[in-house]
RNA sequence: GCCUGGGUGGCGAAAUGGCAGACGCAAGGGACUUAAAAUCCCUUUCCCGAAAGGGAGUGUGGGUUCGACUCCCACCCCAGGCACCA
């Protein structure tokens, strides 16, 4: 295909763009200029490099960055690497390379794919979560949490100091006082129940942990264990997490997804007494109004009850059983559901409405995690507990009658209450009020809100991460590192492995543990000798702020200036980010909390971080397969004819559209993509291909569609070999200026809308417009130049330059539109006689409308269809549809 | 099982109460060319018909409306998320 020339245009402009720093956004913004704060999320710098999927949110934004520039805005359009991570850790442990080269080298790399799409980042605010500079702020703003606890009272977080005072003033001290201190922390430590991969020597998030209880990496055996663990007090945020949400204008299925996440449920907390016992089982419901069908009662094996109640006689079962709880996964925990399990402690205890005796059961379908570890079962209206009650028969008795013709027995929704006693008769809602009320006063229960959400376990036993900056001293306990001795950057090391191990009860002896120079330094507290902190940070750590450091980031005294922070966040944060919808939830649920913590602390101005969000859909691709099952990579399939076949047997392959990866053979590379047909075409394919929203497959097949309409733009301008330029001093046509507004107004339209497939065939609209008129004005040529350059800047820029213009068209004005441009004389109105379509009239606008019926049913194409027939009513839609309806 | 999206030509899609299939790909025909590529022009939802024209048609079945791809009810299929959360 003969082309324009992208590769030198290409380079060209981005050398240019580079050299004059053309997309540099100010340091010290003038405040009377409107911003626009646009944002990708930022790409974990993989060995693989870039893959087809990242360029289309990046070119998304970059599309907006360069329209918001034309339209007069300061715009941040940043760029950075969460460089963090797993996978550079286990190539260390694997290869023995440092993973500070190697991701050195995977960022170089994949810095080099993104400069290749022109995309307008100001790259003088590049960060990467690795940079000693970056993390000593992710360290200070961990200290934040460390020295901040949530004032249930505020309903926010306060500085540490705020609660010693209160409990000083309550006469605690020493280390009372500071253990009470320290359980109140945002970050603090404790033992919970995780899964510990002795192998690994680390704890492994649920994620990495296979259906068969084994690490997704190596396939080792996973424990269910309880170790020290340093937490994030998120829950404390899950009801502002929740309410905030409303702030947000996001994608209402991230919402949702958010709000499920989360799980708030109200009920009752209702306290069951035993004969013969002080003991009292709490359990939440949120079904108060079933209390007289509860029959039984569960613990989970791990609630710390089971000992103490279980009979003599029982004492050897539910030790098994609880033993062999234990062992098993949350994962194994889930797959084994549909069976459920369970053992009789002997021990009963006493339903506080009717008195009745109900026996108390172990199972492990209920969790320690939720709620209190402990439920009243009704197995008449609860799925799970019917199907435990069936299994173990236990008696099932109706509390709630459903409406008619449903079966009572597993009935889980509202109805009315039946043997209740004096409170038959009432609907649900009306119930749970009334015995709450009533369990309060009693002093037997209360309302109670839970939350599916758990707090976040914050450690991690690798290197490559952020290391706490916590020392641990025998005299003062856990104490955090003073400002002045950060960033406390990460040791150097030979050795990346964590210690592996046989034994699952052996603790944890992460890497950090082998630098003996390191791991021991004065108390900043009391100077004598202190031990380390040896756990490093999460993944997910380093994204939870980094788009503040991009407003600010070569700030060495503060995280990012007050006053920078307010110009480029207000007053709704980010003004749009763009990412995938696999970050639905965990990421930017906790940058929410972390936003929340900073912002209650004064340190951010907006109550949200992200005003608006937006996901795009993911790229996917063709796969082919033989009969046997096996992937057919491209170069071997022949798709010329109607079904796709092997070049070299003539094999008929099956296809179906999958994610890339590289066992299907379906992986497309951006890299091969520029070099036949440029970046240009690339951005405007992946645009072109459909909505940014929707998932959709890569096909080859249709890039040199784009590539054609951007060659046809370069000969309309610029002519060539062939062809002069359809360019034409006096060739101002009223079609084509008209055609033109209309055309801007659409591509402006539809970029601030994100629908960058109808923008573009927008412009290829107005491109066959001209090829038809066969002349346009130089003037028009430019307007439409100015309109391309979002999509296609280079050629925009090059074609811009050609035509005589001496100043880049980055900064230049978006072409004005004008009302007498869009408005046309006469319209065609479609005829539809009964709502059938049946011919077509070209009437004035503004035409009175018996003016338009009389001449549709004059038109000759309608006339023969109301033939012998009375006409009953005439709909006129101005300007857009005559309906007759006739019979 | 529950919660989101989505299902429209041979393919990617457009239209979100008012002309279904814009724009692009592929396919077919034509022009240019010694030829090919490139380029330009035309045709292209399906069925009946030589044509004019007619009929059907947006996953399936109902409904609301003068009028439904669009709104409502039920169902089927695909993708994503959650999943013993009491």
């Amino acid at each position: 295909m003969a082309a324009y020339p992208f590769g030198e245009i290409e380079k060209k402009w981005q050398k240019a763009w580079e050299e004059g720093q053309v997309f540099k956004a100010p340091v010290r913004p003038d405040p009377a200029t409107p911003k626009f704060y646009v944002l990708d999320m930022f790409p974990y710098p993989s060995g693989a490099g870039l893959h087809v999927g990242h360029p289309e949110g990046y070119t998304a934004t970059d599309i907006v960055a360069r329209y918001k520039r034309m339209k007069g805005f300061n715009v941040l359009h940043p760029m950075g690497y969460d460089s963090f991570g797993l996978p550079a850790q286990q190539y260390a442990v694997e290869h023995g390379i440092h993973p500070r080269i190697t991701t050195e080298r995977n960022i170089a790399n994949i810095e080099r794919q993104i400069k290749m799409f022109g995309f307008s980042y100001d790259w003088s605010r590049r960060v990467a979560t690795t940079d000693p500079d970056y993390y000593r702020w992710t360290q200070w703003i961990f200290l934040q949490m460390f020295n901040a606890w949530f004032d249930p009272d505020a309903r926010k977080a306060r500085p540490i100091t705020t609660l010693v005072e209160k409990l000083k003033r309550e006469g605690l001290s020493g280390r009372a006082l500071r253990d009470a201190v320290d359980a109140k922390r945002l970050a603090y430590m404790a033992e919970v129940p995780v899964n510990w991969c002795p192998a690994l020597g680390t704890v492994l998030a649920n994620e990495e942990v296979t259906n068969e209880g084994r690490s997704d990496r190596g396939n080792h055996p996973v424990y269910r264990r309880a170790l020290k663990q340093w937490m994030l007090r998120i829950t404390a945020y899950a009801e502002r997490l929740v309410d905030d949400l409303k702030l947000c204008d996001w994608p209402e299925s991230i919402k949702i997804m958010q709000r499920n996440w989360v799980g708030r449920s109200e009920g009752a907390e209702v306290e069951f007494r035993m004969p013969n016992s002080e003991c009292r089982i709490v359990v939440f419901t949120t079904r108060p109004d079933t209390l007289f069908g509860a029959t039984y009662m569960v613990l989970a094996p791990e609630h710390p009850l089971v000992e103490k109640i279980t009979t003599a006689d029982q004492q050897a079962a539910v030790r098994a059983y609880v033993e062999q709880a234990g062992r098993k996964t949350e994962l194994e925990r889930m797959a084994d559901a549909k069976d459920k399990t369970g053992v009789f402690t002997g021990a009963h205890a006493i339903n506080p409405v009717n008195q009745q005796q109900i026996p108390i059961w172990v199972a492990d379908y209920v969790m320690m995690g939720y709620g209190t570890g402990a439920i009243m079962a009704v197995p008449a209206h609860d799925t799970r507990d019917f199907e435990f009650a069936t299994k173990f028969k236990l008696p099932i008795v109706q509390v709630v009658q459903p409406p008619e013709g449903v079966d009572w027995r597993g009935y889980v929704e509202d109805g009315i209450a039946v043997n209740s006693g004096q409170y038959d008769g009432l609907t649900t809602a009306e119930f749970k009020k009334r015995i709450t009320a009533e369990l309060e006063a009693a002093r037997l229960g209360k309302y109670a809100v839970n939350y599916k959400l758990r707090d976040w376990i914050f450690s991690r036993q690798w290197y490559w991460g952020e290391p706490f900056p916590i020392v641990h001293c025998d005299a003062c306990g856990t104490v955090g590192l003073p400002d002045d001795q950060l960033p406390l950057r990460l040791p150097d090391l030979d050795d990346f492995t964590p210690e592996a191990s046989d034994d699952p009860e052996a603790p944890p002896k992460p890497p950090l543990g082998r630098v003996k120079d390191w791991i021991t330094v004065a108390c900043p507290s009391c100077g004598k000798l202190a031990q380390r902190e040896l756990n490093a940070m999460p993944q997910w750590a380093g994204s939870c702020w980094y788009y503040l450091r991009y407003l600010d980031p070569k700030n060495a005294a503060r995280f990012c200036d007050p006053e920078i922070e307010r110009y480029w966040m207000g007053p709704n944060g980010v003004d749009l980010y763009v990412g995938g919808a696999e970050h639905a939830v965990l990421h930017l649920l906790y940058a929410r909390f972390w936003h929340k913590v900073l912002h209650d602390l004064g340190h951010v101005s907006t109550a949200e971080p992200f005003g608006k969000l937006f996901n795009q859909g993911m790229i996917r691709s063709f796969a082919y397969r033989d009969k046997r099952g096996i992937c057919i990579p491209y170069d071997k399939v022949d798709s010329s004819g109607d079904k796709p076949t092997h070049v070299d047997t003539g094999e008929e392959l099956q296809v179906s559209i999958e994610k890339m990866s590289k066992s299907l053979k379906n992986v497309v590379n951006p890299d091969d993509v520029i070099a036949e047909y440029g970046a240009d075409t690339f951005r405007l394919y992946e645009m072109f291909m459909g909505p940014l929203e929707a998932s959709k497959p890569w096909n080859t097949r249709d890039v040199p569609g784009v590539h054609r309409f951007l060659n046809r733009v370069w000969r309309m301008v610029a002519g060539d070999e062939e062809h002069a330029s359809l360019v034409a001093e006096g060739a101002e046509d009223a079609e084509t200026e008209r055609a033109l507004h209309k055309m801007v107004k659409k591509v402006g339209d539809d970029i601030e809308a994100m629908k960058f497939n109808t923008a573009i065939s927008a412009m290829m609209e107005f491109v066959n417009v001209v090829y038809k008129a066969g002349s346009i004005a130089p003037s028009q040529a430019a307007r439409f130049l100015l309109a391309l350059a979002p999509f296609a800047p280079h050629l925009a820029e090059e074609l811009w330059q050609k035509t005589g213009h001496a100043k880049m068209l980055a900064h230049e004005p978006w072409p004005e539109v004008r009302a007498e441009f869009l408005e046309e004389d006469t319209v065609e109105v479609p005829v539809q006689v009964n709502g059938k379509l049946r011919g077509r009239i070209r009437v004035p606008v503004a035409a009175a409308k018996e003016a338009v019926l009389a001449a549709a049913r004059a038109e000759p194409s309608v006339a023969p269809h109301l033939a012998g027939k009375t006409v009953r009513k005439e709909i006129y839609v101005p300007g857009k549809m005559v309906n007759l309806v006739a019979g």
